[in-house]
DNA sequence: ACGAGTTATAAGGTTTGCCTTATAATAGAC
DNA sequence: GTCTATTATAAGGCAAACCTTATAACTCGT
């Protein structure tokens, strides 16, 4: 468990850098400040700082990526953040759309003490409610598959595993027409020209039809379920 | 019930205003310079920006007053505090004496929304851990009788209400000694020359005598109970 | 009524995290 | 290979909260 006094903005920076990939490949420092509605210059004195600290690498003209430090503390931010979000869902029955931004809040005022009750209380859940992984208390997360519900090919069927990012317009778009994780659907049509999926929600025939942009159906990850035409 | 982006600083001094009496009379501001760990001058220099928000009332060469204003937001800081207290006390099983700490942290970042939904997860308390009230959302205290355990006579008898402040170190020496908000004790002894109390602690006359200066009495809150004596 | 201690203000400095504008360096597409 | 879009760096600024040092104004106890 790594444990150094970072702010708020440390925190964000890493939290970011980590969702976009930054485990595994150099993520541009654009895409960083974009996400974080942050100038690419200021994104870029952050990213310099962060390097001073050992807590990215720094590709010129490639992008950042996490070292070891610098993942373990990401990941001990996402962390209490789920952590906090099955709290605000399971137990003050907060908005499932809204917790990710209220967690947010909490998530930089968080104690290690706090976290680890708090993990302990909920009984230490392994996903969030909107079904991504929690790291465990050094900082550390399982692989997943990368199956997205777009790669779905028509007539095969899929369980969802989570979405990805957690931004609120996104999820409560989804919740309205039931796209949660846990829920099942099949693809029954996709649209020529990358246009939309029409998906069969739910297990049953009776089930209303939804109707599903490709670009969003991109940021829903799938665990693949047999299809009765498979 | 006030909403207006206010930061943590902000929050914080409103706070410490309250705490030192504010909402009656006003507070030396070198009074919360010193509680808040602060040089003359930066306070000083607060409590200008303050005064401009029309949060608080500066009397030259006096002290600072919470207005209407800076009276509610100051409670609902409070308000935040002592639920998130409650709720690391009562659910995460969390040191009572440390909770104050964790929760001054966690309640920067809580939306009036989260607020909202721990009161009534945790059926709406009326007090902290530590006795302290909670106010209610729209920023209100109830008055409360002002007798410490200083003040009372050898041969009478009280409860624990409430210890303010809720410093950590001052509440793990209470709690060590059995010292915790619904404990009742007597008087037994009064050193003279402003000397050490001498108290039985709890109602039994097994239970253990203890020995408590005058200084730290005046930090114990007390609800009169009728003693042997009386 | 004075002097000690508190309180107020002025002036100048630091850090953090952001900004804009401008220029230089590079990568990747054609 | 050149050109465009991205990326990096330099330079200068801003706001929030702090700080120190110095001076001025006031209160209150004796």
């Amino acid at each position: 468990m790594i444990e150094s006094a970072s702010s708020e903005s440390v925190e964000m920076y890493l939290k970011t850098v980590a969702e976009l990939g930054g485990e595994h490949g150099p993520v541009p420092i654009g895409r960083v400040a974009e996400r974080m509605g942050v100038s690419p210059v200021s994104a870029n004195e952050m990213m310099k700082r962060l390097g001073e600290q050992r807590l990215i690498q720094h590709q010129m003209y490639k992008g950042v990526s996490l070292t070891g430090d610098g993942r373990r503390l990401a990941n001990s931010v996402i962390r209490r953040q789920r952590l906090w979000e099955c709290f605000l869902v399971d137990h003050l029955k907060l908005d499932w759309a809204r917790v990710h931004d209220l967690a947010c809040d909490l998530e930089h005022a968080t104690a290690t003490e706090v976290t680890e009750a708090l993990a302990q209380y909920l009984g230490n859940p392994s996903r969030c409610p909107h079904g991504n992984p929690i790291p465990d208390r050094d900082g550390e997360v399982g692989q997943e598959n990368d199956l997205t519900l777009s790669r779905l090919k028509v007539g095969q069927s899929g369980r969802i595993r989570a979405i990805v990012p957690e931004s609120s317009d996104l999820l409560a778009y989804l919740a309205e027409r039931g796209l949660i994780p846990g829920q099942s659907l099949t693809v029954l049509e996709a649209a020529p020209l990358k246009g939309p999926l029409t998906l069969r929600v739910g297990d049953s025939q009776e089930e209303p039809q939804v109707a599903l942009g490709l670009a969003l159906a991109e940021l829903v990850q799938i665990d693949r379920v047999e299809g009765k035409s498979d």
